[in-house]
DNA sequence: TTGTATGCGTTATCAG
DNA sequence: CTGATAACGCATACAA
């Protein structure tokens, strides 16, 4: 049985290897998706001829005759937070061992930014999508309903999911940190935020409510931006919240972790002592609060875990099941270190 | 003029959208490519129909027709690590406003990993790859050669560059942060560095080399580890090289800004004074080494730039445009702050 | 087990 | 500027 050389000019497809091979193009696809399907002999002859000329099925053929892309589309607010490269990171270690692709783009916490590129990766016929919380435009979760994919929003727990959710409740978060605080003895708390996305603001309220139950809540004890959260503007709504409460606040509960090392490296160089003189609280625990000095208090959540989880959660539904449950709380674990130990 | 309204059940396709806005399939085609060689009666009510409709194209019906799959591939060692996603965020946002879409990999680091994943990425017939570094296997970098993509390596200048290159000398940027630290009157000095992966290689060679010159290089002045770098890890290096160097270490040149905050705060606890009693210095100058305190010495590169100008690299070739040079050097600089200061 | 006919949704080519 | 027709490479459905 002789097999032709590779022809390097032309791009190879299943018919050359099913003349190479001498049988029908049919066959050649069925070795590659459906081995059993073909006899010992053919399947050997064929692959030989495949190895030898070196062919690489066409990807997008495939999926237009198929309509199965393998691809799953995923959309995240950003690349430059930890917190969601860690989901990333999850979703990224299950999905490569399964042959799904990841699509991924980045919203830039915008809803309609998130709206065209959703809409883009709609057009790459997704088989899944996963994304970020539950405020896309009211246009964006019609396509995703329309286009009948299924879909997991992670990050936060959803009133009305579209379909699958998992995540912890960010309100609740923030009600409890409150509390630990008030129990730690502390009673002129602020809170600072930065970008004041809808987990954030749900962080706030929970805090609000926890405070107002013990008639403890102040307005000028809150300092907010729009901005990008970062340890700079840690420093400086930090500033201003010591502006806007005379310096009588005693403890602040800090959106994220690089707010709160914002406000703790200030406090340092403002000689303010941590937690003698003010109490601080972050949220997210990523590793430096753990190794700062002091270290500081924060709110841990299972990033990769929750990437891990969303990303099974998926591949379930594709294989067809529909047992499981839809929405999956990860909940979450207030890591009380030495910057709220009174 | 009346436009038919949608019907959610079967997929939209051009013909739909052609049949509802009285014109042919190719037209509406046009209207989406090339909208300049439609007229603007045409093309606004084809527009309407496609908005009405809530069209969105099928890429794989595009690609297989065009034969282009508007794919670019990327191949970084870690989502864990600012410093790629910095890289990937530039790539993102270059790249998400020319119609391209970026598939990603992660490839753990491991080179055997990574050959598998861009074999992946191949048979999805990428227009370029981006790829960190020079370290793939021989067969890796010949699937690359065969495939005739255009590539852009990443992260660090290369000898031999399979194609496009851009990245700084790690060599250089090691050496001159011992020549910093050597003119700040520092001389018994040591390196510490995890997971030794080709960059931290360099850097550390470039580290000794300057040394050697002056004649100030130990052996036992260097502790190093396989492990991912991190804070914990750094503080672990630290009290390591602590104790090879039964503590007459007076500075450290530290492969990575998460080593060099480990390494600070465990020296803050264990009453080290940085610098007066020992310098630090990191690499990268990640947000957290502005504004530790003391301020930590680090080497800024310019990461979200890079990703810009890989991208902006890609895109011209794939334009055509075979001008620009192959091969950019985006240096480094070295920020000189509190914790090296003597 | 293997093969034939046909369609997937879009774009290239060439006419008008 | 607009349209008819034929690819693009593969997989589904059915036949043999």
């Amino acid at each position: 049985m002789k097999i032709a050389k590779p022809v390097s000019e032309k791009k190879l497809t299943l018919i050359d290897v099913a003349v190479a091979a001498g049988v029908s193009a049919i066959t050649v696809s069925r070795v590659i998706n459906q081995p059993d399907k073909v006899s010992e002999t053919l399947r050997v002859q064929v692959q030989k001829a495949i190895d030898t000329l070196g062919y690489i099925p066409n990807q997008y053929a495939s999926s237009l005759a198929s309509s199965k892309s393998k691809v799953i589309g995923v959309s995240i607010p950003t690349l430059s937070n930890t917190v969601f490269t860690d989901v990333l990171r999850g979703i990224y270690d299950v999905l490569n061992n399964t042959g799904y692709k990841v699509l991924l783009v980045d919203t830039h916490y915008s809803p309609l930014e998130e709206e065209k590129m959703i809409r883009t990766l709609l057009s790459q016929a997704p088989e899944a999508m996963i994304i970020t919380g539950g405020d896309q435009t009211r246009t964006c979760q019609n396509l995703l309903q329309k286009s009948r994919v299924p879909v997991v929003q992670i990050m936060e727990l959803l009133l009305e999911p579209l379909d699958m959710n998992i995540g912890f409740c960010h309100w609740q978060a923030g009600y409890d940190v409150a509390t630990h605080l008030l129990e730690e003895g502390y009673s002129r708390i602020g809170f600072i935020g930065a970008r004041m996305d809808p987990r954030v603001q749900q962080r706030m309220q929970g805090f609000k409510k926890a405070l107002e139950e013990v008639d403890k809540f102040q307005k000028n004890f809150i300092a907010t931006t729009p901005e990008p959260s970062s340890i700079a503007v840690g420093g400086e709504l930090f500033k201003s919240l010591l502006a806007s409460t005379n310096g009588v606040v005693d403890a602040i509960f800090c959106a994220n972790d690089d707010l709160a090392l914002g406000a703790l490296f200030e406090s340092q160089r403002m000689n303010i002592k941590v937690p003698d003189d003010l109490a601080l609280c972050g949220f997210n625990d990523i590793e430096a609060s753990r190794f700062v000095n002091p270290s500081l208090t924060s709110v841990q959540v299972g990033r990769y875990e929750m990437g891990i989880k969303a990303a099974e959660m998926v591949i379930k539904r594709l294989n067809g099941d529909t047992e499981g449950p839809k929405v999956v709380d990860t909940g979450y674990q207030i890591k009380k270190r030495e910057s709220t130990r009174n």
